[in-house]
DNA sequence: GGACCAAATTGGTCCGACCAATTTGGTCCG
DNA sequence: CGGACCAAATTGGTCGGACCAATTTGGTCC
């Protein structure tokens, strides 16, 4: 979304995974603007756009004297997405403590979308959800079916209407998704579970039931959370012996 | 924590607001560089810098041919604090998504933490718990309670150790807390649901029982966030009725 | 009314310069 | 040897002017 291929875009998200892969560590002074300009075959003011950006992301502080390396612990959820997307092997842990904390917010939106849907709304939903489990039944195919999950991800999100909710999830959402898919990261979930779980959120529309639709959420995502850990962990595996095969 | 007062803070610090304050509104274009230089009296490097923040931000689109602003909905989240921030008049709607998306996270936190807290660790909390409860019935004064609060949770975060959380608290916490406190919303609590809140944390930290510390947590915000909606409300009317009394 | 083209506008980048604040490095003194 | 102190070098902050490529704009012509 942030487009076009500056030069400064460019100098800050080479900063920006260097600091990120700890090159640069927590409290470490930058090389001064004129050195990042030389480093890069840039001028200053390209440099300083660049650093700017890192300050607004909160990985920088800079001062007169010189810009110091922040914690990324606090750093802004931005980071988040450049983060997971450092390697080809995710970090199992963060992964978890995402699909976790998405969890959560979805199992609200859930509620609240379907506590506060209008008719036509519930209606709406229900076609979706109808949708995804005709598709779900033809063809288990991830990939096709991601696009009809995001959705009804989205449509409830409309409905439930959280700004905040909203903002956190702009920051995350397509980054992590789209990143894990790319890695090939997918849960191996029982035809079961979603079947039960789509059934359930049938059940809570037809009732207008909010807390049941959180509850069938969180469920799905915390079956959707152990199959990732065991996809990832599979991963990891197998890439451990491709590269003690090679050497 | 950005600190230094640099003309280009400055000029963004404007610009956003005035964005956030639709006065810029999505989808229209902003000013020249050149423009808003002559109209900050800037030279175009510092509203370049400026601007260059701006994107990072969420809230404009920079393309050659002029820069858009975009929907305050798809911003980043580190716009939420400087939006609640806008008026003397908090958006009720707004507070209300922000203390229950808080109050699953802190749940969410809690849980973790106590589950997965040391022996240590575990004497911590119950210290700081103690510690609560004495000032608390020493005298009801929510200020000087604040800091106690929220060491407490720092302390559960710091054990759960859930960077996606903590992100998403850098962007948040401070800023909205002391915002409230600023325009002196606090939540009218009564007594008893805090000793209850705090009796039931100790039963869950000498159980390490995290999914009754959860229950707590989320309970406590719900009686929070009713408290808060109220102050809301309260300060709303006596403002109005100044303004119109004024006039 | 629509297609088309040229001029004006706009963002992207660079260079060189100056200032104020910090950092640095050396000196001097106890 | 160690600490205080001062001057020079470094660093970020800002400015002005300049050039290019891409977009936007406005008028012309069919």
């Amino acid at each position: 979304m942030p487009s076009s291929n500056t030069i400064s875009r460019e100098i800050a998200n080479i900063l920006r995974d260097e600091i990120l892969r700890q090159r640069y560590r927590s409290g470490d002074r930058l090389p001064s603007e004129r050195d990042l300009a030389a480093r890069f075959d840039a001028s200053r003011g390209a440099v300083r756009e660049a650093l700017s950006q890192l300050e607004q992301l909160g990985l920088i502080n800079i001062q007169p004297g010189g810009a110091r390396v922040q914690s990324v612990n606090s750093a802004s959820l931005a980071v988040l997405g450049p983060l997971l997307a450092l390697d080809d092997h995710p970090d199992s842990l963060l992964v978890d403590q995402f699909l976790q904390t998405f969890s959560v917010l979805a199992s609200m939106t859930a509620k609240n979308a379907v506590n506060a849907a209008s008719p036509d709304q519930l209606i709406q939903l229900k076609e979706l959800v109808v949708v995804i489990e005709r598709h779900c039944s033809d063809f288990n195919n991830f990939e096709a079916m991601q696009p009809l999950w995001r959705e009804l991800l989205d449509a409830m999100s409309t409905i439930a209407d959280n700004l905040v909710v909203r903002l956190i999830s702009n920051d995350l959402k397509t980054q992590l998704v789209d990143q894990m898919m790319k890695l090939g990261v997918r849960p191996d979930l029982k035809r079961g579970s979603i079947d039960k779980f789509l059934a359930t959120l049938k059940v809570s529309l037809n009732k207008q039931d909010g807390e049941l639709a959180g509850k069938a959420m969180q469920n799905h995502f915390e079956e959707i959370r152990a199959g990732v850990g065991e996809a990832i962990r599979f991963k990891a595996g197998s890439l451990r012996n491709e590269r003690y095969g090679a050497a």
